[in-house]
DNA sequence: CACACGTGGGA
DNA sequence: TTCCCAAGTGT
């Protein structure tokens, strides 16, 4: 039958009845329309995961922390330790701080049950407008307009809209808000931002699948990919430091727990220098945690958000602990249990090859 | 409003 | 190799 009659949302919910992604935190949208709803606390998880994250990444994630703590009130009685230590890989640690808050707040000053509105979503920790709008409308089908980096490439292509992000962000929400229906806004939300994640792409978006296609704007006057258009991102300084594995008798290394806030907050780290923005190559190791006969155990390159970081790796042992610096020794074969991100673990294995046997590189 | 804040994968 | 990201939030 011919349908291109249907209004905008009717088209893409028709596609999504037939093309919608299987995820773990999902019902099937036919459940969805007999009335079910999914479980909040696994909404709100995953979303939580999602936040700049792929879908690849937070698979794993999600059946990890769902298997350990089933629900909202077994993560808020978790130790803050053991959240952080099981998020550790998936970055943006401050999520794992306010996941472990929102969790508390959840169950002790909303009885364990999660508001069923945007705003009430919206007051909680680690929860902005993307994640409250998020979990009202797939959650608790309210019809808040969602909208997150895939709804924004849709938008701006359907729209053809010319001014640049994050300026045009307002009247992007506007057009979704108008779109979103009152009768399947979870749908119509999960829909939109699977259309952006399989169809309308970044690169080389697969126009001639799209439901939308018939009112694309770009798709009809433009070029798809020239959307959304976005301010020029800046360069990314480098910065230097050293890091330093002792090892002792027992086969334990030195390592420290990060201050709470700031870049890798409450994460556990090994001792390293300060990172600092100077490009001389010079290496201090006088910032080493005790004095020893730190040997050169080459070095490492990590990039984060907005810097390169370069590391020098030193490594000691087996020696006898020194008895004045801080931190806590902890065996090599016990580092799974540490708190450990990614940048750390490749210090580690840079001086101990044998630390991290099951992952590649 | 602009910036801080991780990581691994794809082109 | 280098660049761009992927379901944003907090300050």
């Amino acid at each position: 039958m011919d349908n291109k009659h249907l209004p905008a949302a009717d088209r893409l919910l028709h596609w999504y009845d037939r093309h919608h992604r299987h995820l773990p935190w999902r019902i099937s949208p036919a459940a969805a329309r007999r009335g079910a709803h999914p479980d909040p606390y696994h909404i709100w998880m995953s979303e939580v995961m999602l936040q700049q994250t792929t879908v690849a990444a937070v698979k794993a994630y999600f059946a990890k922390f769902t298997e350990r703590w089933p629900s909202v009130m077994d993560l808020a009685a978790a130790p803050t330790e053991d959240v952080m230590a099981a998020w550790a890989g998936l970055g943006y640690y401050a999520r794992a701080r306010n996941l472990k808050k929102c969790a508390e707040a959840v169950a002790f000053e909303h009885g364990g049950i999660f508001p069923d509105t945007e705003a009430g979503l919206r007051a909680l920790p680690g929860i902005g407008d993307y994640t409250a709008a998020a979990v009202a409308a797939i959650a608790f089908n309210r019809q808040a307009a969602v909208m997150d980096g895939n709804v924004e490439r849709v938008i701006s292509r359907l729209y053809a809209i010319d001014a640049p992000l994050p300026g045009s962000k307002p009247l992007m929400k506007a057009r979704v808000a108008e779109l979103t229906p009152a009768d399947r806004p979870g749908d119509f939300a999960q829909a939109m931002m699977d259309l952006g994640a399989t169809i309308c792409t970044p690169k080389r978006p697969t126009c001639a699948l799209c439901p939308f296609n018939a009112l694309c704007v770009a798709l009809a006057t433009d070029e798809p990919e020239r959307f959304p258009v976005k301010a020029p991102k800046k360069a990314k300084p480098i910065r230097l430091g050293a890091a330093f594995i002792a090892v002792d008798r027992e086969g334990r290394i030195l390592l420290r727990k990060r201050v709470e806030s700031g870049l890798l907050g409450g994460m556990t780290e090994v001792p390293t220098t300060g990172w600092t923005a100077r490009a001389d190559g010079v290496t201090d190791i006088s910032a080493a945690p005790f004095a020893a006969d730190w040997q050169p155990a080459g070095s490492i390159s990590h990039v984060f958000t907005h810097f390169e970081l370069r590391l020098s790796i030193f490594r000691v042992g087996p020696i006898d602990p020194p008895p004045d610096h801080h931190g806590f020794w902890v065996p090599v074969t016990e580092l799974d249990g540490q708190a450990l991100p990614t940048v750390m673990k490749k210090a580690i294995a840079a001086a101990i090859p044998t630390a991290f046997p099951t992952s590649n590189r």
